[in-house]
DNA sequence: CATATGTCAGAGATACTGAGATAT
DNA sequence: CATATCTCAGTAGCTCTGACATAT
């Protein structure tokens, strides 16, 4: 059924958090999609970043960086060893913990999730242009603190 | 348990589907946390003011105008109305249809939750200048198209 | 018969809480 | 003993699907 589009109360369409909150709805639902398409999951792209990034280190930490629970680490990270993406051996200098790893496919993986995503900002923002872009980058991060 | 902020990979971070993902996620918490105190729910206000702007209309009309969807009006609806903030009656011209109307009260619920919305616009916004926050909501009502 | 509306049960993913085991 | 890390079960809220009854 197609549903034609009705007009917004002006008093949410005014409302900041509306508006985000809306293309936030819409970015999410088509990176799950791409995510899901080729088995991977929005939080696998975020882990394997931190970890390209910052190197081998703990969970907590990871969950520290890309904001993501404790609790919903491991699942991710089952996965993600199960696909061959992460190795996780104990910490030698602090047994409590687990050092993830991130393997050669792994960092393949990233590159190509980090392009499937990459082409979805340029479907959703691609109205903006590049300065505009930038803008609203920077403005958001500052919102962000 | 206070947890020092770690710095985001780059590849989230230069991401806006990423920034407006965590934005809405506070903005989220802050609403739904004010909503609860008060004994209402985000979508009470969007409902409320669709009424107030268009008038008495269908739970389906509400629904498309306020992005909810229809199996979720329903509880919504039950709880505007046992607070007396709308009415629920059978449309004569179309006896499929209830018309939604708002009350008095209604209204002046509709004013104070926008009141308590309004502030948190500021809380989370308030770093970005009144022109920012204009070319913010400019943006972003053209990214949703 | 096909469609629109409202009602209702429930699935699925997400974010979070709490508790236990192990190590520091 | 207090704290940190990891594991795991489970809760709560949100979004959406599907089914059904009623009316057009």
């Amino acid at each position: 059924m197609e549903v034609e589009a009705q007009e917004a109360p002006a008093r949410l369409r005014g409302k900041p958090s509306w508006l985000i909150s809306k293309t936030s709805a819409r970015t999410h639902r088509l990176i799950a999609e791409a995510m899901t398409a080729v088995g991977a999951h929005a939080y696998h792209f975020a882990i394997l970043a931190a970890l390209e990034e910052f190197g081998p280190q703990s969970q907590v930490r990871i969950g520290q960086r890309c904001g993501i629970d404790q609790s919903d680490m491991h699942a991710m990270l089952a996965e993600l060893a199960e696909q061959g993406h992460i190795r996780r051996a104990p910490d030698p200098e602090d047994r409590r913990r687990n050092l993830i790893t991130l393997t050669e496919t792994g960092r393949r993986r990233m590159v190509a999730l980090d392009a499937a995503i990459s082409d979805i900002q340029d479907d959703v923002f691609g109205v903006l242009s590049e300065e505009e872009r930038r803008l609203l980058i920077g403005m958001i991060t500052r919102v962000i603190g």
